[in-house]
DNA sequence: CGCGTTACGGTTGAT
DNA sequence: GTATCAACCGTAACG
């Protein structure tokens, strides 16, 4: 990509999302950085590079770095939390098995029902019974759509902050201590691994969970036409960026074919040579060993547009051997 | 100067 | 359909 073109991406980002942080780097506060920039970088790190030296290079605010970096030591993995939602005050798995028994032992019975048998059977007591309308909810999206009866741990992924259970997951024992329980700092939800998943795959928009897609990743909604725009159209009217003559991005994204270069562009200026052809990126790639490469990068992007579920194993990768 | 921590303003999504 | 709330985000600043 030619400065001109990432001063064109960074023109329309900051246009769109308007901050830019002391190093130059354009952010959107309150969103995760792109994964790109996050498997960046832990990559970066892998190779010996010093925080501050990441930070400085990516643009990326060195808090940012630590954290992104503590987290990967802690669980081997480079994702965002999961932002949003609440956690289910009523509607435990245990809820929700319930009313799932209920419902299949009897496929006519009512809301109130359910609800008068979560009581009567013990489930539940008076004060944190979920109400008719959480039940109705239950039964609506959590329910009827495991039509395959199921099993328990497809409510699993509502607030299992991680169904990962491989070992990095498990190990710390206790936790982080940042208070999110055992499983700490991954989302609750797979489909969300990669914020490009809905920049590249519009299928991801049903996730195997049943949750809906999220924008994780706010670089996408720079380009919301043809890959994103079959999708979360609420968005739209909050992206300014549609308002710039943007004839020609399309175009220009189509070159990229949408690829995790083109998201690596647009995230700040020189820095948006770390991905593409820059020497931030390139001369490193071959010494990772078993790091992430651009190609593994691209090849996980491929990957997680195809099945959401099988990234985790490769987004968890093993930690570094510190 | 490097880095861990945290207040802050923000977004998101389940309830 | 909307409001609330608690989760998370990255930045900036502090120590």
């Amino acid at each position: 990509m030619n400065p001109e073109t990432e001063f064109y991406f960074d023109t329309c980002l900051l246009q769109a999302y308007g901050e830019v942080n002391q190093l130059g780097g354009v952010f959107v506060n309150g969103r995760p950085l792109p994964n790109p920039v996050r498997v960046r970088i832990v990559e970066l790190a892998r190779l010996g590079l010093r925080p501050c030296d990441i930070s400085r290079q990516l643009r990326v605010s060195h808090g940012c770095v630590s954290k992104i970096l503590a987290r990967y030591n802690e669980t081997g993995s480079i994702l965002p939390g999961a932002i949003g939602g609440s956690k289910p005050r009523v509607t435990t798995p245990v809820v929700v098995q319930s009313i799932r028994d209920y419902k299949q032992g009897d496929p006519g019975i009512f809301a109130w029902e359910i609800r008068d048998r979560l009581l009567s059977d013990g489930v539940c007591d008076k004060y944190n019974v979920p109400s008719v309308s959480s039940i109705s909810r239950i039964l609506r999206n959590k329910i009827r759509t495991q039509s395959g009866g199921g099993k328990p741990s497809q409510y699993g992924p509502v607030y299992p902050y991680c169904p990962y259970t491989g070992p990095r997951m498990v190990a710390p024992g206790t936790g982080t201590g940042t208070g999110t329980g055992a499983q700490v700092g991954l989302p609750r939800n797979w489909c969300d691994i990669l914020g490009f998943r809905d920049f590249m795959s519009p299928a991801a928009l049903s996730g195997s969970d049943g949750h809906a897609a999220k924008v994780e990743d706010w670089t996408s909604r720079a380009f919301p036409s043809g890959v994103k725009g079959a999708e979360k159209i609420h968005n739209e009217p909050e992206i300014k960026y549609q308002q710039q003559p943007s004839s020609s991005l399309p175009a220009l994204v189509s070159a990229c074919s949408y690829s995790a270069p083109s998201q690596y562009a647009t995230y700040g200026g020189p820095a948006a040579n770390y991905m593409s052809s820059g020497p931030g990126w390139q001369p490193q790639s071959s010494g990772l060993g078993p790091g992430l490469g651009p190609g593994l990068i691209i090849f996980l992007l491929v990957f997680v547009s195809a099945d959401d579920r099988k990234p985790q194993s490769l987004l968890n990768k093993p930690p570094p051997s510190s």
